[in-house]
DNA sequence: TCGAGTCAAGAGCAGTGCTCTCTTTTCCTT
DNA sequence: AAGGAAAAGAGAGCACTGCTCTTGACTCGA
């Protein structure tokens, strides 16, 4: 029986964890500086004064280290949109809910190679994995339960009837969800998080050029108000 | 005095614009099939049977070739979300959205290599030339015109007041629609389009894995619901 | 202590974008 | 018609990429 996540007892697996985690964190550097198609093995090994060979030693190939850096990419935007969200009262929907907007907004233009690696382009030829999932869905899970606290306290919209083919749509999220929210609420809350992340993705990947004036103040004014809109159809600016 | 576009006369000048063309519809053909990361000129040249430093003969670099596809892209999206919203009537405000969203949905789907190369993460190192701004607007037109159309025969929603920071925001928007569309309509319209492209990406990047059941069927009658909604929001199903 | 496992290093393969030179072909002008 | 200029093709070459294989050195546990 082995111990997960053993402390490293030899030199030999103190070193190895030590040169992984190195050759992560300036696989991070690369991205944030030169995006993910740049990013390359040997230049890695370069940075840390070893030859390209030995970096095989510690990552299988380039794609499970665009693995890893995918699932940190999830993970931390996941972690600031959930502590985003806590900024707020629990039951300040509305505050939670554009906090979580304003954070991911706010990391995207800060990491915008990290969020284009994970809502961009998928990577040609590279398969997302199933580690990815989990950490993926914390977004939208931050999202989700602001829905389901606001229809536990019976302050939701009136749900609406859907025709019986879009309710059988998003049988996997209604099931996630674990029935508490109505599937109109969870329509709306879909729509919510695509007009985020297409919001985010617009203004990041360059589309609102000669749309909306590119100061940042301006900037960020329009998406607030673009996301106050969005609560509102949500039903949490009701009161 | 030089005609534009004038017809080759010579021989050289003919093959010219004949290996222009072919070298650009090789190159579709290989980003259809393996994305724009995978655009190799080597291969083109291979696969017509020219050495590789000839194309440079034709195209200045990879970027420049990259620029034709994008401004190909562009161009072929426009004009299907131009004539999907022309089949209906001009004052089936809502047919005319949802099949301009369809449109754009089922091209997205039908080429989804194309649709990453203008929708997704930016070439890294890559700035997107002048030249396709032109090309980039006709979606976004097709949608404006719909509100434009509806603000000209007095059926649009009601303009609310907009913050003045809000309002300032959208300037650049505010003069290329002319001053017929109301701010807040505006900002209407850019949300319908930021939900639009974050659907058909969130679907074509597979972030709706275990979100909505993956069958055809159920992918369409979700999108269809979801444009619907945004349609009503758009006030364009009041009637 | 010694065999097994692990690792760094280097060479090498096949591929890339791009440049340079050299030759051939085409065109236009004299 | 002839000659020179321009354009195009071909090939070598540079610097880079991911990745594999072999070799020799090191570390670890029995």
């Amino acid at each position: 029986m082995s111990v997960a996540h053993a402390a490293p007892r030899t030199a030999r697996e103190r070193a190895r964890v030590e040169i992984t985690g190195e050759i992560l964190s300036t696989a991070r550097q690369h991205l944030a500086r030169d995006g993910a198609a740049a990013l390359s093995l040997r230049a890695i090994a370069r940075d840390l004064g070893m030859v390209s060979s030995a970096v095989y030693r510690y990552v299988p190939n380039r794609d499970a280290l665009l693995t890893m850096l995918i699932i940190d990419a999830y993970e931390t935007i996941g972690s600031t949109a959930e502590r985003a969200a806590a900024n707020c009262d629990r039951s300040d929907y509305l505050g939670r809910f554009l906090s979580c907007c304003r954070g991911v907004r706010d990391w995207a233009l800060a990491n915008p190679h990290e969020y284009a690696l994970i809502y961009g382009s998928p990577v040609p030829g590279y398969a997302a994995p199933a580690e990815t999932i989990a950490p993926a869905a914390r977004v939208p899970i931050v999202l989700l339960s602001i829905l389901a606290d606001q229809t536990a306290d019976g302050s939701a919209l009136p749900a609406a009837l859907l025709d019986p083919g879009v309710e059988q749509s998003i049988a996997p999220l209604r099931e996630f969800a674990g029935g508490q929210v109505s599937g109109d609420l969870l329509l709306r809350g879909l729509a919510s998080w695509a007009t985020l992340l297409g919001t985010v993705s617009l203004e990041l990947f360059g589309h609102l050029q000669n749309v909306v004036v590119e100061a940042p103040a301006e900037r960020a004014a329009f998406f607030d108000h673009q996301m106050r809109q969005v609560a509102i159809g949500l039903g949490l600016a009701g009161n």
